[in-house]
DNA sequence: CGATGGATTGTCT
DNA sequence: GACAATCCATCGG
């Protein structure tokens, strides 16, 4: 059984990261473990703009064996440990130029009941966060950090993709807001939807941000 | 609900 | 030794 999946090459082609990470929104992330197939809708994303962006790893041309998978082709992964969390980031432009989209939370669809256990946590604190999806799907390490997603048990599913109603661009989570590119409005939900990190109740959707 | 501080683990200076 | 693209528990209003 095949997962259908964006063909790398086609998905990338010449596109801006930014609107790259507009477009991922309402897709669907899949990870494939042993008999499990995890996975979400994506309902935030954050860009990262490679070298001349002060919040990036890149930022300044910084190569190390840490950044290198930013340096690679476009559908690398980039997985990295931030304290004691994983994170899942996907490099959107060609080899040299270090750009790529950080996914921040999904909305659950595949095998809800594993990501609660992976989790053990419930509602949205499932999948709310960078660190939260990913131990929610099962990542536990690093070993498919610098591969293509194409060669990987990751996939990107236009099956069941959703509309969002409403992309909201706002300042990034994390960065320090002082830098240069501090407050660049660089990552963007689907407005309403209840699995956006650190996201207030008043302003959760009965539609969850989704086109009828 | 919002703010705060501790835990934690690798990387770079 | 400082810092980080985070998470969690806890405390106050």
């Amino acid at each position: 059984m095949t997962t259908p999946s964006f063909a790398t090459a086609d998905f990338f082609n010449g596109r801006p990261t930014t609107e790259i990470a507009k477009t991922l929104l309402g897709t669907t992330l899949l990870y494939r473990t042993g008999n499990n197939l995890t996975g979400g809708r994506i309902v935030e994303t954050e860009a990262y703009l490679g070298t001349h962006d002060t919040a990036a790893h890149a930022y300044n041309g910084r190569r190390s064996k840490f950044t290198e998978p930013l340096y690679h082709e476009a559908g690398t992964l980039y997985i990295y440990q931030l304290r004691a969390n994983l994170l899942f980031d996907i490099v959107t432009q060609p080899k040299g130029v270090p750009e790529g989209v950080l996914i921040r939370a999904l909305e659950p669809t595949h095998d809800i009941d594993q990501m609660l256990v992976n989790r053990g946590k419930s509602g949205v604190q499932i999948t709310n966060g960078p660190g939260k999806l990913a131990q929610a799907l099962g990542i536990t390490d690093q070993k498919d950090n610098l591969r293509l997603i194409d060669d990987s048990p990751f996939s990107i599913s236009l099956a069941e993709s959703r509309e969002p109603g409403h992309i909201q661009a706002v300042p990034r989570v994390g960065v320090n807001p002082n830098a240069a590119s501090g407050q660049l409005p660089l990552r963007f939900i689907v407005a309403g939807n209840p699995y956006i990190s650190d996201s207030r109740k008043r302003d959760w959707r009965e539609d969850h941000g989704w086109q009828a």
